[in-house]
DNA sequence: ATGCTTCCTGTAGCGGCTACAGGAGCAAGC
DNA sequence: GCTTGCTCCTGTAGCCGCTACAGGAAGCAT
């Protein structure tokens, strides 16, 4: 099982990085392809699997959601999506990306201005307490 | 019970708008302090829980981890918890705010300067894809 | 007493994995 | 051939932070 074309789950895990529990939990929920098996019932993986779950592994760390690297998969993954689909995603994803720095810039500026008026004076009452201490929805 | 001092779990669950469920799991978990109970076996809460509810929640939109909240929470709460302790918890948090701006930063112009090359021409192959179907850690 | 609402406990589910246990495949050494 | 030692197999249960349900009891108004 030296051949490029045959790579034991093991192997397959070592080379992606990724889990052997988790290669086994991705074809359990569809997310990667049921691999051809062995006489004795090993799975054998080929370099579209290789391919498939480095790609997955890049998406999640470029943030993408599951239900968005599922959807590129299900597209035919790297080798087959189309461009302007796979644009939309990522796209989509640059939204939610831009959405969540506008969020934590706010926060970041409420829990810097807080913090540092809290250090500021030993007053009686603490400004970060008071922050947390006020359950009004924002 | 229509006493300020003394609100049954559903009462507690409007004010505060935390699930009448979630508060159970709150005190299964040791999150907030069990109440004391009617003859009848039910839950009586008092301004205490209203205020450690609301924290709980102000916190949680604040990003704080639901770790860092016990912590808070173990110091005593809103109402006894040490200013210098607090301020600390949230200036470690404002640093991963920060470190979080950055993150996000860099796969926003990642993302924009990838989907925008893509968009611009239709060569052959999809830039998104290619930023995807690279499974080398970064 | 009868209904109606609220509350109680206990248990199971979600997603996205991770971690076992207990058994079988398989290659290599002797 | 047989044992050793590794990898692999299946199935199940655990993690977090909740949420949802079932089946029953409390409590209040009529």
């Amino acid at each position: 099982m030296r051949d490029e074309k045959g790579l034991a789950i093991g192997e397959l895990s070592r080379r992606t990085g990724v889990n052997i529990e988790t290669i086994r939990y991705f074809e359990r929920v569809g997310i990667v392809a049921t691999p051809p098996r062995t006489s004795g019932g090993r799975r054998v993986y080929g370099a579209g699997h290789v391919r498939a779950l480095g790609f997955i592994r890049r998406a999640r760390e470029l943030g993408f959601t599951p239900a968005e690297v599922r959807a590129i998969l299900s597209l035919g993954g790297p080798a087959q999506a189309s461009c302007s689909e796979v644009r939309e995603i990522a796209a989509h994803h640059l939204e939610r990306v831009r959405a969540k720095m506008a969020d934590l810039a706010q926060l970041e500026s409420l829990l810097a201005t807080t913090i540092d008026r809290c250090e500021g004076d030993g007053a009686a009452s603490c400004a970060v307490i008071e922050l947390l201490d006020q359950y009004t929805t924002t």
